[in-house]
DNA sequence: GCGACAG
DNA sequence: ATCTTGTCGC
């Protein structure tokens, strides 16, 4: 029979997680992660001679309700590469009832995510993305396998993980990322490797944008090698965020704001 | 044991 | 993630 911590939840809205809910996080991650791809594995070229340029990428963010944290918006933009502008949009209301964990955002955040993807991909949509970007680490994860990959494997896509602040993993934490950063020998790069006490290589914290001191973190998705990653990234950055993210970022607030406004005129 | 911990 | 105004600077 079921102990009280399990019963109580079925009926929450702001449901907590189990060590059985973990286990099984960890399961599946495991699972996931033999497909995982780190390397160049895409048909379409950078270079402008080519004969299949990368030409559409996506980027995918959540915004939630300050209101109700469990009500959210989940978009998907798509950007042409060459002038970033967007050309394809799309966006879902929903109430998440997985809480968020450290080490186990994908399990909140995933599904509606790749929800948006399947149904581009349903309609045989032209502008399907060649390449997404998710606001969420990819490789760079307690696992080796956060949100970027596991929206990767499971779309079977390129994906590149873009994180806004460091997951501290495998010694590498914050004041470790800022020395670096601040060193001499390093204050002309634009991004340094961040290798861990392991001697893995997890990822660049890079300064998208000289004046920003704040680095964003980005890491290996799926299919896709850290250098190819690194030039596309710098390739969309007109600001501290790579576009597509930033784009996602900005419609899905303005999504959610629009909502509340009419939820007040209810009220 | 205590603190840290993407979004 | 979100709560929050102005402010300093290009």
């Amino acid at each position: 029979m079921a102990k009280p911590s399990e019963t109580k939840e079925l009926h929450s809205q702001d449901s907590s997680t189990s060590s059985q809910d973990h286990h099984n996080w960890i399961t599946e991650q495991n699972t996931l992660k033999d497909k995982l791809i780190t390397e160049d594995c895409f048909t379409w070229k950078l270079s402008q001679e080519s004969e299949e340029r990368l030409r559409y990428v996506g980027g995918v963010d959540i915004s939630f309700s300050k209101n109700d944290s469990s009500m959210a918006c989940a978009t998907l933009v798509v950007l042409d590469f060459n002038t970033l502008q967007i050309v394809y949009q799309d966006f879902s209301f929903v109430t998440l009832r997985v809480p968020y964990v450290p080490g186990f955002l994908a399990f909140r955040e995933a599904p509606v995510l790749l929800d948006l993807l399947e149904k581009m991909k349903r309609t045989n949509n032209p502008f399907y993305p060649q390449l997404l970007m998710v606001d969420g680490n990819g490789i760079l994860h307690p696992q080796g396998f956060g949100l970027a990959s596991h929206i990767g494997v499971t779309a079977n896509l390129p994906t590149i993980g873009i994180g806004k602040n460091l997951h501290h993993v495998d010694g590498l934490d914050k004041s470790r990322v800022m020395k670096l950063l601040e060193a001499k020998e390093n204050s002309s790069k634009d991004f340094i490797t961040l290798v861990g006490s392991s001697g893995r290589t997890w990822g660049v914290a890079m300064r998208s944008k000289q004046r920003s001191l704040k680095p964003i973190f980005v890491s290996i998705g799926h299919r896709i090698s850290l250098q190819t990653a690194i030039t596309i990234i710098q390739m969309t950055c007109k600001y501290r965020i790579p576009e597509p993210i930033r784009q996602a970022d900005i419609s899905s607030r303005d999504y959610i704001r629009k909502i509340e406004m009419s939820a007040v005129g209810l009220n």
